[in-house]
DNA sequence: ACAATATATCAATATATCTTGATTTATTAA
DNA sequence: TTAATAAATCAAGATATATTGATATATTGT
């Protein structure tokens, strides 16, 4: 049957329900795919915020992450299922300023 | 234009998480508005908890309240948006179980 | 194996949210 | 106006979540 439970409702609504994450979801929404360190520039986070983020968005249904090496890629996941993808839908709509994106090695620009 | 804020975007979601305002929303939908004594009842919850949370629910825009004399009646808001009307869909098919709904005024049953 | 780098996790603290019991406010009826 | 009841609010403690800096893990290149 297609009815979730109780918990991974509130696992997702529990990932929505922060300001952070809601960002980070658009972010990865309008740029694609892209690794810790790009966010970490973009962002202007640091990576141990970032990565917890990334985590709980991930393990609630959102987001994917691929390895290449030693950089993690996260991504939206795909396909999402109606009630995730109506957030996401709503998120597209919400009307907040995004930072550009930056890569971070355009520089030699090491992030701690 | 259609697109609401940040803020009122978590609002409606964190008033979705907690487990106890998903089954007040999954109850109140099913029997229709409700007064805050027969909740209790119901429910079995104690009068400043089951408060707390219709407020919460109604200042995210999900319930409205109509008094009837000292009675308050809670009920879902109608008509919905988008999003709320899809987030109540959901909860609409969680795996739940309810309690049976219970009126306050069936016998001498004065809960303090 | 070693150094360098990307990411994840941990520990401590700060902040927010939930629960309960007590109090307050408001309405009705005597 | 007083008593009774419904509902809202407050205060205190418990629990959960977010942030930061430090440390651990894993991969790559030498």
């Amino acid at each position: 049957m297609l009815s979730e439970g109780m918990e991974d409702f509130l696992k997702s609504v529990s990932a929505l329900n922060d300001e952070t994450r809601v960002m980070l979801l658009r972010f990865l929404d309008e740029h694609g795919p892209l690794c810790v360190c790009d966010l970490q520039v973009s962002l202007e986070m640091i990576q141990s915020r970032l990565s917890r983020h990334l985590k709980i968005l991930k393990e609630a249904g959102f987001l994917r992450v691929e390895r290449k090496g030693t950089w993690a890629y996260y991504g939206l996941r795909s396909p999402l299922d109606r009630f995730r993808l109506e957030a996401l839908e709503e998120i597209r709509h919400l009307s907040i300023v995004l930072p550009p994106l930056q890569k971070a090695d355009d520089k030699e620009c090491f992030i701690s």
